[in-house]
DNA sequence: TTAAGGATTGACT
DNA sequence: GTCAATCCTTAAT
């Protein structure tokens, strides 16, 4: 039986959760079943006006208000017309911050997962980019708010990995402004670890 | 009230 | 490798 994370953990802006939800598992259970994803990657977003990528760096409005209230809770937010993303709040309650989830290993519920993600070619590619996870586990727009601690989403700790990466963010413009910080973290050689857009990482 | 753009994906050349 | 799809949120009239 996995153990929880307590919301305190989630009470730390996400620069300093993001690394440590490496490997973590996040369940969903609806009424066709549960999914558990094992996260392989995730991105940091701030919220303090220090980081323009993030959709809370103008401050609280009516869409981002979830990463402004109590910590471990979910934001999820619908993009380019189509894709919906999902991202654990951190920071306590005031501040904002978010973990947002790019990628994952379908560990339970496959074949629902694999029902819901019919473009996918092979497992790996399941929940491998944000709103595939996002499809995959089963998170709609409507789930916005909801508890990962508690209720039909769960988040637990999962084996640490053995080595963790750091790299610039993706799908953000400004070169010279907050897509140059290494907020982006991963589990190296893992096959459901996103490859979109790495032109100038600084390793691999 | 209207217009512009997006923390992406999948299809196509 | 390039590019269209598609609609919600935000900021500007």
């Amino acid at each position: 039986m996995p153990e929880a994370f307590e919301r305190e953990f989630f009470a730390a802006p996400a620069t300093i959760v993001a690394p440590l939800l490496l490997g973590a598992l996040l369940t969903h259970e609806s009424d066709e079943g549960a999914v558990t994803v094992r996260l392989t990657e995730v991105e940091a977003y701030l919220g303090d006006g220090t980081d323009p990528g993030s959709h809370a760096f103008r401050g609280r409005t009516k869409r981002n208000a979830v990463m402004f209230e109590e910590p471990g809770h979910l934001y999820a937010y619908f993009t380019y017309g189509m894709h919906v993303c999902a991202n654990v709040a951190c920071s306590p309650a005031g501040e904002a911050s978010g973990v947002l989830m790019r990628g994952g290993e379908i560990v339970d519920g496959l074949e629902l997962a694999r029902s819901r993600r019919r473009t996918a070619k092979r497992d790996t590619e399941l929940a491998r980019g944000p709103a595939r996870l996002a499809t995959a586990v089963g998170i709609r727009l409507t789930d916005n708010g909801a508890d990962l601690l508690d209720g039909p989403f769960r988040l637990d700790r999962g084996a640490v990995p053995d080595q963790i990466a750091a790299g610039p963010r993706t799908g953000l413009s400004g070169e010279g402004g907050s897509a140059s910080f290494a907020w982006r973290y991963w589990i190296p050689s893992d096959p459901t670890v996103s490859p979109y857009k790495r032109h100038k990482t600084a390793h691999d």
